[in-house]
DNA sequence: TTTCTAATTTGCAACCATTGCTAATTAGCA
DNA sequence: TGCTAATTAGCAATGGTTGCAAATTAGAAA
């Protein structure tokens, strides 16, 4: 995704307008590596703009995915994740506290089972557990 | 997933009971490659059995998930995905027609960015379009 | 600056897939 | 044939998300 100046710039050219809520958004989303939900997003949101809707997280949200600026994963977990990382990656997802970390595979395995299904966009999703859930094996 | 028979030994045994709304399920999963969602699972199911609760095919399905005779599978489009096979595999969705089929891969890719993350499961959702959805280039 | 209006925001109802709860029913054993 | 724990059906409730309409506002034009 774009900075924030670069989307004010780019909204404004599209005949769309820049808000507050709509430039909050974008700087809460510039360099989240942390694959937050709407709601998780509106969390944040609200404590340095109270009063703004949920509402409009999701439609900001949805705006920027739908001008690729956002990409929203899918990670089986309940609600979509938003990420303004839109390199071609995959996602880990720790079981036990939900955080989703980038993946980049190297090179496409072959494939067997589709015959004649023509390819468009993959997805990995690896489940586990992250790296500071595995670590301090607690004792009992 | 085990025959309907072997199913039937198998809840006996573990002191369930074999009821009707459970054997038309057992039958209607049986070898069943489609991915059904419960909705489309209980559409069926009320053709054989009217009456039949879709609250009694979430259930029965769940209950098959949790013994391992099936996998709920999460592709991204609105309803979870039950599948008999339940061998290591991943899948297709068409985008289309949103048939899912299995997709096999032959060895997992080298991945980075998991620093430190214990990967105890992958699934890969592919999209694109299935071959009927591709092949007749429609006039216009 | 003030005015104007299309775009945006809000709040709330509605939606969908799924689960929780419980009274009524029933499989399977004694 | 009766007993009872397991199951079913029905419906309310949930969580995530979207539809809708009234109120507000960014930004262009006057
Ligand atoms: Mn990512
Ligand atoms: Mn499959
Ligand atoms: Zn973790
Ligand atoms: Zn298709």
């Amino acid at each position: 995704m774009r900075s924030p100046e670069e989307l004010t710039t780019a909204f404004r050219a599209a005949g769309l307008k820049v808000t507050p809520q709509r430039q909050l958004l974008f700087r809460l989303m510039h360099n989240n590596s942390a694959h937050p939900t709407a709601d998780s997003l509106f969390a944040v949101a609200s404590q340095q703009m109270p009063g703004i809707s949920l509402r409009t997280v999701y439609q900001t949200l949805t705006d920027l995915t739908e001008m690729g600026e956002l990409q929203a994963i899918e990670v089986g977990a309940g609600a979509m994740r938003f990420d303004p990382n839109v390199s071609d990656h995959h996602h880990a997802v720790c079981e036990v506290c939900g955080a989703v970390q980038d993946v980049y595979v190297n090179e496409a395995p072959e494939l067997r089972g589709l015959d004649g299904f023509a390819v468009a966009d993959a997805h990995i999703v690896y489940r586990g557990r992250c790296a500071s859930c595995s670590a301090p094996a607690k004792r009992r």
